[in-house]
DNA sequence: CCAGCAACATACCGACCAGTATGTACTCTG
DNA sequence: CAGAGTACATACTGGTCGGTATGTTGCTGG
């Protein structure tokens, strides 16, 4: 019955698995706090969502503060690059401004999204003020965040295509602010159309910061 | 010694003032409430700060969640309106995208309000998703936030001095999701100089919404 | 094949916390 | 000035929650 175990390395049944284990709580504690914020996030519910037994958990992490470290640095980071950094990255073939508008349209819509509003802004709301771990930590999230749009705007006023008469930093800041407080927007009214009001208009201030005069190729 | 008394309607020391009990209830509680969180914040904390005792409490309230609605109602509804509604009531002889731009200038920008951010947001943010009778007492907030901002832009309009190629609903909305956005910025940041740069981009941004040609007088 | 450590599992603890039961003193009305 | 109801005060409760102590089992190197 157990024979095909062996050590075939990938996709044996171990039943210790030290590091899916912990994928496990993170991903669990990463849906509660998102969905009950930190503070409010009961282990026991994480425990049970993962199920996962509190000896592991406090065997991967020291403290509840500490999972919650892991989830921003883990979870909540790379979900940004993934939505910001890397589209931005690969879409260096085109114009800045088209590859931010295309960005900010494939942030996702669907109703549960819109209704869990940003992680980022939960977490920094939430913690920002009574914990500097958790701040610093965030901190480096929209610092990456700015710095990748920032670039891509200043590649834009390299290449002639943004307006030369914006400071980077502070646009990309702007952006930011946009986005995130239509996610608040959206957040409280729990209704997508809010969501999409937001990106039509993100969209229409992110063409107004082209260049003018040189007319874009078709 | 207790003489004095009487029953001079104002200013007598009554031992008994329930209305007075109530304010210094709900004065404490906004304050717990801003700075953890409704979730989060202790009613024995609310009670000390209060100096009011639990029995008092319950007479006034019927439950915790009961306080949080009479604080959003009387607390942070009259904060925004008093903050946003009646400088722009009040303005009505000046051009209202120069009201606009100085009621976000007289946002209070005094560390203790950047690093406690905005209440609105902090509580859409903690509680939209998870309370409908939270969700929409801060809708109605929201609402006639932009409903205030949107007559302005349309009182613009008529008279000429603001673009007509915008919605004013829509417009209204986009200030409103970059103060907002600000305010998250800054209270991670936990820094008044990003809530400075952001009132300055945001400034700019309003000006830009005045209707071309027809040059301001001086 | 077995020793020993890694990776859990279970039971339990004290703190906290919203809410309540009940008692009491102030205040107003008649 | 008395009684009744308002406006509290105090003590207590049941439940929850983060954390821990201790036991147990799977795994791996020698």
């Amino acid at each position: 019955m157990l024979l095909a175990r062996k050590t075939l390395s990938r996709r044996a049944p171990r039943l210790r698995d030290p590091e899916r284990t912990r994928q496990r709580l993170l991903r669990a504690a990463s849906r509660e706090v998102y969905r009950y914020g930190f503070q409010s996030a009961g282990l026991d519910a994480i425990l049970a969502a993962a199920n996962v037994t509190k000896g592991a958990l406090y065997y991967h992490f020291e403290s509840k503060e500490a999972l919650g470290h892991a989830v921003i640095e883990e979870v909540v980071a790379k979900l940004q690059r993934d939505r910001w950094l890397v589209p931005l990255q690969r879409s260096k073939d085109k114009e800045p401004i088209d590859a931010l508008i295309g960005v900010v349209q494939a942030i996702p819509a669907r109703p549960k999204d819109v209704k869990g509003g940003c992680p980022l802004v939960n977490l920094t709301q939430e913690m920002s003020q009574l914990d500097e771990q958790f701040r610093k930590r965030l901190e480096r999230i929209f610092h990456a965040w700015q710095e990748g749009v920032a670039a891509a705007l200043r590649r834009g006023q390299h290449q002639g295509t943004v307006r030369r008469d914006l400071v980077p930093e502070e646009t990309a800041s702007l952006l930011i602010a946009m986005v995130e407080g239509y996610e608040v927007l959206a957040k409280n009214a729990q209704d997508v159309k809010v969501w999409n009001m937001g990106i039509r208009n993100i969209v229409g201030w992110l063409s107004s910061l082209r260049a003018p005069g040189k007319r874009r190729r078709s």
